[in-house]
DNA sequence: TTGCTCCTCACGTCACGTGAGGTGGC
DNA sequence: TTGCTCCTCACGTCACGTGAGGTGGC
């Protein structure tokens, strides 16, 4: 077969059947009178042998090898050609990732990409306070970069470098929720008690959504968070896992006192007090679950709480009626809260 | 700044500097009496620049417009980079697929390679018949590649090629399992069927396993092929997905046969029927269902299934009644495995 | 003779790396 | 004088594409 044959039926140029040849890797067996390359039905067999190894990324020069070296065995290489190739794939994600952010931030010139850039820099550098100064640089943008920030408050391990960044989604575009609400599913418990908690210091409705739905979460830190957020929010859907929390003595400090100002917010303090002295009427529970149940109770006003911490005062259990004798003893008294404002 | 100063600023070789300058992209605004570049701090404000615009991987012809051109706005060439992006990083984990095949394949001589590779070729052949004889042609090898196969399977619209496909795999190696087992919670519902139905045909105890796990899945699809699967495999755990297919009419002429099988193979033929007996006991039970429980009821044997024939034969609804009274006289007689038995 | 195929030689691609051979500045 | 830095020029990388200029075969 001549060269254009050959070249048709392989799907190559003939351009790279002379490459081929001059590198010896395919030459054809012979030559007609006129000068022309023959080549043989062998001479092709090699040349698809050649285009398939060539399919899996392989050098000329390590195809020369392997057709030609009988020492030459495949299984190193192979591994060596699927690491790099995996490699390669990292690296083309990374400079994907970075060209989203860019395009999240519709630059209209190149200055705008310039300052994009040079943020995935900043919020990228192994420096804890430089990453800090740049998340608050963004706040003199018009529309920080919420993507870019989400994903950095995500791997943040520093505190104060992720309060500075929680600080600067705030006031970012909405590309920030698109991020933290599938990481709230993530396999990394961390990060989903980074997304909690960022989501949670965000104003939006898609923050307030995403929340409520997070109170039926599968982890109860992230519930946990979401409610402590929610219940802030005066939603009485946090109240529920709220008394959770005091029962598990989870944060049991601030979900009592989010219980106590959801509550009032909605004015749901009776229906509240009711399950919590539900709660304290149940069998086997354990003291100290119960001694932060009626610490709780504090919280709630109205006469059901008011009632239920009268009846506890006879409680069995010395340590319960004596805490809640002092509640109604601070009670009966006008607060500080009162007496600054009379 | 000398080169060699801006260089090591910039993290950059002094050649790189120089080839910026030759391309005049980046040059020197002055030079030494001894001709030495000299770098002034606009210069590497630039530099800066186009590193930052480089890391986005913009080639160097487009930095100098980027930076020059006033009129070269960044939004068309940042989704063009985002597009050809993309489209590297689909070609490079097609290249990533075919390498971890030919790595299942443990090859030990390039030939076992070009095997694999042609394997692969064919199976990805736009010409079915061509699809049907790569993957018969892998039933001669010692050990098939089976999470090649295993992938060709959950492509494969032809339900001829898919058979020969099933019908090699159940000769491949475990590596096939690895792809189907996950492939049963794929998010396509056709990709789901035809993992189910190449897993029923293979006979490992790690098919089995997943099959009945399957059981439990959320696809009615999926579980039904499960329940028939595991059902000829006398597994009486198979039974009450059998039975609501019976219901809900699906299949059910196989289910009711798998049933009786799986109900004789285990010796619960009694718990079967009374199982069917509350079925069809229960109230607001649509007739359709009604009289497919019934013929289910004549794949049973034993004490209970008579019995229940029996009182159904006083049915209210006459297409009951007679539907097993009809039953109760073809068991009377010996049937034809009788027959042929006698 | 005309159109097609083939030949060799050689430059261009892309972003540099790596010398060779020489010079400036302390 | 010595060691360091800088200079220009030019080839090499990788797998070819694209001519230029010429010839063989029907």
């Amino acid at each position: 077969m001549l060269i254009g044959d050959v070249a048709r039926h392989a799907g190559i140029s003939a351009r790279m059947l002379r490459h081929y040849d001059a590198l010896g890797l395919v030459s054809p067996t012979g030559r007609t009178a006129g000068g022309y390359r023959e080549y043989s039905s062998d001479d092709v067999r090699r040349l698809f042998h050649v285009e398939s190894l060539r399919s899996l990324g392989l050098a000329l020069r390590d195809l020369r090898r392997a057709l030609d070296d009988p020492g030459f065995t495949p299984s190193d290489l192979v591994g060596e050609l699927i690491a790099s190739t995996e490699e390669r794939i990292a690296r083309e994600q990374e400079l994907l990732r970075r060209l989203r952010h860019v395009e999240d931030g519709r630059p209209t010139e190149w200055t705008d990409v310039l300052r994009i850039v040079s943020l995935i820099r900043g919020l990228g550098s192994d420096d804890p306070s430089w990453r800090q100064r740049s998340a608050l640089s963004t706040v003199a943008d018009a529309s920080p970069p919420g993507g870019l920030l989400a994903e950095a408050v995500l791997e943040e391990a520093d505190p104060h470098v992720a309060g500075a960044l929680r600080w600067a989604l705030a006031r970012s575009d909405d590309e920030a929720l698109r991020v933290l609400g599938p990481a709230l599913h993530s396999p990394d418990a961390e990060r989903r008690r980074r997304a909690v908690t960022a989501i949670a210091e965000l104003d939006s409705d898609g923050a307030t959504a995403l929340l409520t739905d997070a109170l039926a979460h599968a982890d109860p830190a992230v519930r946990g968070h979401a409610a402590l957020a929610v219940g802030a929010r005066g939603d009485v859907r946090a109240i529920p896992v709220l008394i959770g929390m005091v029962v598990a003595g989870i944060q049991d400090v601030e979900s009592a006192e989010v219980l106590g100002a959801a509550a009032r917010a909605s004015d749901v303090d009776d229906q509240v007090a009711a399950a919590l002295a539900e709660e304290l009427g149940r069998q086997g529970t354990a003291l100290g679950a119960r001694l932060r149940l009626v610490q709780a109770l504090a919280e709630i006003r109205g006469p059901v709480a008011d009632r239920t911490l009268e009846a506890l005062t006879e409680d069995p259990e010395p340590r319960v009626a004596r805490t809640a004798a002092f509640i109604r003893t601070a009670r009966a008294r006008p607060g500080p809260d009162a007496d600054r404002s009379s």
